[in-house]
DNA sequence: AAATTTTAGTTAAACGTTTAACCTATCTAT
DNA sequence: ATAGATAGGTTAAACGTTTAACTAAAATTT
């Protein structure tokens, strides 16, 4: 039989509420009994019940986990390392993740996940951008809520985010650091507040030096940022543009799917055009050459978001917060000095 | 305040025993005071207290799911996709699923998934390879526990697995049927069952058709066959067989990587050479061209394993079962009729 | 030295379910 | 007509914790 709480007070000698408060650290209780309590517990390998505990203090112990199946299966696992990011914490914290997709068109007559229907959680982290009516909908529960990556319209949650002005910034100015004067900037949905912010670093960063923004360089669209789209963009950009010698694409798949284009239409990277992306994903070892980047750390994102719930749930009333995860910038073989072509 | 059981009595008049009765359909109920008591549920949107009811049943309601994290973040998200089969049926079933990656090289002083240390599972579901350390440290524990994609050493534990053998016959018949003779067989980690019975299947195939097993078309090794293995395998492959007409790759990753080799070296896919991969990831719509393959139904794996988990769960004296899941041969494009090189 | 506070504990109620044991009225079989 | 079975309920105990309220002894303040 699996131990209770009665066992351990028994053998050592007190009552079962000594026990919780050592094992809460609730009270102060003298060393000696202390220790005593906590030598029968490693003796009988006793374990609290977490239905009991969740009874009483009407906590669950949990933590919901949303995201879209998008987001969760797309090739590059950006989304998946925020999440084991959070479940390595949790498991600091003593709390369980409980994850949940939900489709990219979730509408209103998708059912909620059912942690939300149960409360079976005491906290939520949504990780990217999922469709309005599903926070809506979530709000109205009074479960403590923070964002991962996304702005939710309102903008009254507690939020962990990527510096991605700085990123932005960063990567315009590692190419105009080394020459390039027809950069572009190439992105799939730019309703993204993430992907808009490193539009807005690149913008900066040209003025700052003092090169005009051309809009015909900035290919944007509302597609989801994948590889194909990086692809399309790609062909429409160089199509039109024989002068660009620098890219900068809003995401690494996105940059992948330019260089693909790049290959095939023989153009050398980066010899003839430099290519840098954005995340770090370290994906796609095939890679040749290796892509210049600006690292995302994601574990850390998923660290200190559950960091966040963490503390929200205990200070109740929702402080209003918001955590910048700086960037890095990485630099491998796909950018190189400007060269006319 | 949340309503409970009690309100729900109050509200319409009978005991709450009986509004139990109802709600686990334990006991039979005139339809009249059924149908009252589940419009007072619906009315104040009651809904049980997980914790209440895991106390007194001693259940706890969730499943744990255990992979490698190179599993779980491989670009390629098969087991990703067989986690979410499991998540959806677990909705239908009312369980809740505790994700837990562990290291590769998981060993005896890395400590157990906190919900094995908790005993706050009812059963283990382990998707894919993992270290035999971890799993007779598992054992005991005493908690039903199944595999999904991989043969535990010992085997008594009940399996839900991908056809391989009936899969590797598929995809070499049909290699055969389309004209070729030499053909070759690329794989990763040939100590991964699931990989191994593919290359059963291809030998069968080719003595049926009675074409002689050649040992240097046979690429293996033990490491992770992803593209970079592929890659690496094609090299040493065509760089000492010039006949080889055509490849099959015991899986998508490995077969990309191969094609990846191909183009570089400029040849034609599936002109020259064909190539038929296994799994059906599709990943990567970039690839050109699309790839045949045999297509593993990855939800189905995932939601079979809870499945047969539940019914683990229910009757307790682990009765040995074996599910064998079929697969499906797709043609794509990547292969075609044999001409001579 | 007396009064007060602090420390270290105990007791018992409460959390929200399930379920064994019990009860009563009605139906079925003899 | 009577016994037995069944349908449709009720009552109350139990599950394993936390925590408010209490107590007694020791330490501190006045």
């Amino acid at each position: 039989m699996k131990p209770t709480i009665k066992d351990i007070a028994k053998k050592a000698g007190v009552s079962i509420a000594t026990v919780s408060f050592v094992i809460n650290k609730t009270k102060p209780i003298s060393l000696e009994t202390k220790s005593r309590v906590l030598r029968t517990i490693k003796s009988l390998d006793y374990h609290p019940s977490k239905s009991a505990r969740s009874l009483v203090t009407g906590k669950t112990g949990n933590i919901g986990f949303i995201l879209t199946d998008d987001h969760f299966l797309r090739t590059e696992p950006f989304y998946t390392k925020i999440f084991l990011g959070t479940e390595f914490e949790a498991r600091n914290e003593g709390y369980y993740i409980l994850l949940k997709t939900i489709k990219t068109d979730f509408n209103n007559t998708d059912s909620l996940p059912r942690f939300i229907l149960n409360k079976n959680v005491d906290g939520i982290i949504i990780a990217g951008k999922i469709p309005n009516i599903l926070i809506s909908r979530i709000s109205t529960y009074n479960i403590p809520t923070i964002f991962i990556d996304f702005v939710p319209p309102g903008n009254n949650y507690p939020l962990v985010l990527i510096d991605n002005i700085e990123g932005g910034l960063l990567a315009t100015n590692h190419l105009i650091n080394l020459g390039h004067k027809n950069i572009a900037f190439v992105s799939g949905d730019i309703n993204h507040p993430s992907l808009s912010d490193r539009l807005k670093g690149y913008k900066q960063a040209l003025e700052n030096a003092k090169i005009p923004v051309k809009n015909n360089l900035i290919m944007t669209n509302t597609n989801y940022p994948d590889r194909q789209n990086g692809f399309n963009s790609a062909k429409k950009l160089f199509t039109n543009n024989k002068a660009v010698t620098a890219v900068f694409a809003s995401n690494d798949a996105t940059a992948i799917g330019i260089m693909h284009y790049l290959k095939e239409k023989k153009i050398k990277i980066p010899k003839d055009v430099s290519v840098i992306g954005f995340d770090d994903i370290e994906a796609d070892l095939m890679l040749d050459p290796s892509l210049t980047t600006i690292r995302v750390p994601k574990d850390e994102l998923g660290v200190e978001a559950l960091r966040l719930i963490v503390n929200v749930i205990k200070n109740r009333k929702s402080i209003y917060k918001k955590i910048v995860i700086p960037v890095e910038l990485i630099v491998r073989n796909s950018t190189s000095p400007y060269k006319p072509r």
